[in-house]
DNA sequence: GCAGGTCCTTGACGCAAATCAAGTCGCCCG
DNA sequence: CGGGCGACTTGATTTGCGTCAAGGACCTGC
């Protein structure tokens, strides 16, 4: 039991988690088939533990032991940094489809993660990748790959960072959200943010009331709706991207 | 410009970069003896291409092509993700010992790679590798613990460039210089520049002005001395350790 | 209903860093 | 030698964002 649920108020279930995710093969986010093969991915998928988590668990502790590998199937999770002096900060998410960590080489987990919303993990011990590796050795190309999928985002995330604008970051941030973080079904512009002003804040390195005032901006510009604090509808997609990038071109 | 567009002046040696860098086999940074063993792990290194390249070679273009696993040597490598609007914004180092890139994916660059000095690469054909992992599986694992590495410096940056002011982030950025950057004998506080202002500017989220006076501030306040702009003699190790944490407290 | 939360928004103000603008130093080349 | 150029520093000014401080909207429990 690596993964301690020491922390884990209860918290209303936000969106309906239940959905009956009996997985160990009905996995919605473990997509090795490309590489591995359908059979063989098939196989592997096989071997995970599916396992159901509230809101607000803590999945692993910076420095703590991680035994098992693990994939986020469905929800969201938050990482955190911790800062020496005071507290943590928040420097990525695991959307559906990451690894929580690639932590292989020693079984010390490098950031602290926690659930925002209530998620499936997929967990698999290492030995019996180990196991499975000595029949499909792509397997560790597709760790690989995931591995180089999460850097990729953390370049963008760095870019943005950066680079940006408090505007162009928040719309930079709605744009990641709706790519990765939205079911494929609901492809519309429509985003549920599961993370409260603190958390985005943080994640694009401002401060509360200054993503309020951007999420405000955006509003006022006409390239979002707010239904209401969490339900944001992105109602100029090419404008929010234009301004992304930075291409600052004002509202005509 | 500081960046080329030739993409290759010359340029004259910084520090000498000869050292008879035959490899092949005596390479400094292949450190896959702890997973692999002594025997393998030799074995394996003596598959690899060393290549010399000089200062401000293009490695890599952000989605050009990439035929071959590298890993850098000797020398130091600069990552850049293109901005759609204006240019290119570096986003991280490659140190010695670091995979140049993780994609073994699509064989698309996701960055632009840029040497800062000259450097040596270790290169090895994918097809290569493969055929060593079906003698040696660890090998993949060790893969991955250099993206784990690579990912574990990134989330420092992030919490660094998300969190930090501007003297927080030079000291944090002398001292990463210091800790991978520097060859492992010149232990000394002793840190040479292989980057202009522009470059560490770009890398800290600031400008070039900024950092100029941020250099400044850190030699009024003891905790550097400076020969020239890239020479930098890092007097007081734990005062900058102390100011690049946050615990911003002044000098007595 | 009302009191007490929490979360979000809005406003007024100050500051740290960006911007604009010289100015210095060292280096290369004529 | 001197002129020009690129890298760096320094100074004056502006500004975007942080900070501090209210306020509003909603939930929950009494």
């Amino acid at each position: 039991m690596g993964l301690a649920p020491s922390e884990k108020r209860p918290e209303r279930a936000e969106k309906s988690a239940t959905e009956g995710g009996t997985a160990a093969c009905g996995s919605r986010a473990l997509g090795f088939g490309a590489r591995l093969g359908e059979g063989a991915a098939a196989r592997f998928a096989a071997l995970f533990q599916s396992r159901q988590v509230p809101a607000g668990c803590l999945l692993a502790r910076e420095g703590g032991s991680l035994t098992e590998l693990t994939i986020l199937d469905r929800g969201l999770v938050a990482l955190y940094q911790s800062k020496p002096g005071q507290g943590e900060q928040m420097v990525g998410w695991c959307f559906p489809g990451d690894l929580l960590t690639v932590a292989t080489g020693e079984q010390r987990a490098p950031v602290t993660a926690r659930t925002l919303v209530p998620s499936t993990l997929q967990t698999l011990p290492w030995e019996s990748l180990d196991r499975f590796a000595q029949e499909q050795p792509e397997v560790h190309r597709c760790l690989l790959d995931l591995a180089e999928r999460s850097m990729a985002r953390m370049r963008a995330h760095l870019l943005v960072v950066l680079a940006k604008s408090k505007l162009e970051r928040l719309a930079a941030f709605l744009l990641e959200v709706r790519q990765y973080g939205a079911a494929p079904a609901e492809q519309a512009a429509r985003v549920e943010l599961a993370m409260d002003r603190e958390v985005i804040a943080q994640y694009l390195g401002l401060t509360v009331e200054s993503v309020s005032r951007a999420f405000t901006a955006l509003k006022d510009r006409g390239l979002i709706q707010m239904a209401d604090p969490r339900h944001i509808l992105l109602s100029d997609l090419p404008g929010l991207t234009a301004l992304a990038k930075g291409e600052g071109e004002a509202v005509g």
